[in-house]
DNA sequence: CTTGACAAAATCGTATACGATTATACAATT
DNA sequence: AATTGTATAATCGTATACGATTTTGTCAAG
């Protein structure tokens, strides 16, 4: 052991100013504050932030890279637009790496874990802004795969969930969907702690396929304009 | 048919500056130009590449966001450190995401496809240069999954190939592999062109476990130091 | 020779400024 | 009235400038 391993990661010692802005405005786009398709105006952030559009942009090319802004040349970024059959491919993506978290996550579940996951589905059952539901949605499918020990994954994971929460926002507002997902959370953590991985990937993966299949069905066929 | 079809996408008409710097850095990075953990001087790259700061700034978030470079408060961008847990992690999440695409592709894939395939196999024949070498295999991967029409997954899996290369940088020196390597994509052409899935899947798995063993082997215990 | 303090240099991060591009409003024309 | 053309305003993208932080170099004290 060397002294370096004890001083906890350089990198976060502070929040950059472009991680702050980059945080306001996911929370912004997630929580439904900016609509898919609008222009997010650089002057107009940086004057509420009280900061330059330097860090702006910088966080704008941050959330371009988690898939919720799109860049046009000129023309600047705008959040970006809902098309049912991206829903469907985050969620097959989701699938192959959240099944694979889980997977790797199981033999390493411990009760403290199980408790923690147990807490946060009764968080649930009371939430009804649809922003925070989905945030704690997030929470619960994590801490069932942060035992894996693999932060590459989880983040990647972390990414496509909020990615994908933004199509689920439309669906959320039907509280039927809400108790059906609740229904599954609970069968996937009773698998987990039967430790049946088998049945508990299953669950996931029906709980996932769910989602989709629903949201297809209630978003309209044609896409929201990108234009 | 309506005219905007026409358009071949609006925010590719031109490439913008921080598409063009990333472009370069990223080449610069997995040619082994600049070494894990070397720092990336923000004026002289926008010197030498005749552009300001803030472009490049831009174009290393995005390597920040493809995991190819690192930030640190105050201290600006470096290459990311190679760490042997962290290609085991790529090489699963490859797998994952791999295998996926590979199982959505198959029904698709057309004769041209696999002509296409085998003539990129040939090139990877002659190729000393490990980047390219790289780029090639990239390319090979990427021309049987392009069939499965994933635009999100496939730059998922590009992404995660892209930093995979850098840890296989080290091992391609040993031309053993390679052919090893050649052999293996061989026995996936051919699963693909017999639309054996089950042993396409198995052997595009062992393909990259076997790599990843291979690293592991040799890259030293330690990983490059992160400062 | 090593350690610590300080000054100088290098580098970062971002605010400001400005040319370039795009969007908007409105007058001119058919 | 609809369409075209043009001036104006809004916005973007980036070069420049500068304070803040970190690194490097120097030298005296131990």
């Amino acid at each position: 052991m060397v002294l370096r391993n004890f001083l906890p990661a350089i990198e976060a010692r502070v929040q950059s100013t472009p991680d702050l802005v980059a945080q306001a405005l996911r929370e912004a786009i997630l929580h439904g504050f900016y609509d898919a398709g609008q222009p997010l105006r650089q002057d107009e952030i940086a004057a509420t932030l009280q900061v330059s559009k330097i860090p702006v942009r910088e966080a704008l090319r941050r959330l371009e890279a988690e898939g919720l802004v799109v860049f046009y040349a000129n023309r600047g970024a705008m959040v970006a637009p809902l098309r049912p059959d991206e829903a469907q491919e985050i969620a097959e993506i989701r699938i192959a790496l959240e099944t694979l978290a889980l997977r790797l996550a199981l033999p390493k579940l411990t009760p403290r874990d199980l408790r923690h996951a147990r807490g946060i589905l009764e968080d649930l059952d009371g939430e009804r802004d649809s922003a925070r539901w989905g945030a704690l949605n997030r929470d619960f499918h994590q801490c069932l795969y942060a035992p894996a020990q693999r932060p590459q994954l989880l983040a990647l994971i972390t990414t496509q969930h909020r990615r994908f929460d933004r199509y689920m926002r439309v669906v959320l507002a039907a509280m039927q969907h809400q108790t059906q997902s609740q229904a599954e959370h609970h069968a996937l953590l009773d698998a987990c702690e039967r430790r049946d991985g088998a049945i508990a990937v299953h669950v996931l993966e029906e709980h996932i396929a769910g989602a989709v299949r629903l949201l297809v069905e209630q978003l309209p066929p044609e896409p929201a304009r990108l234009l």
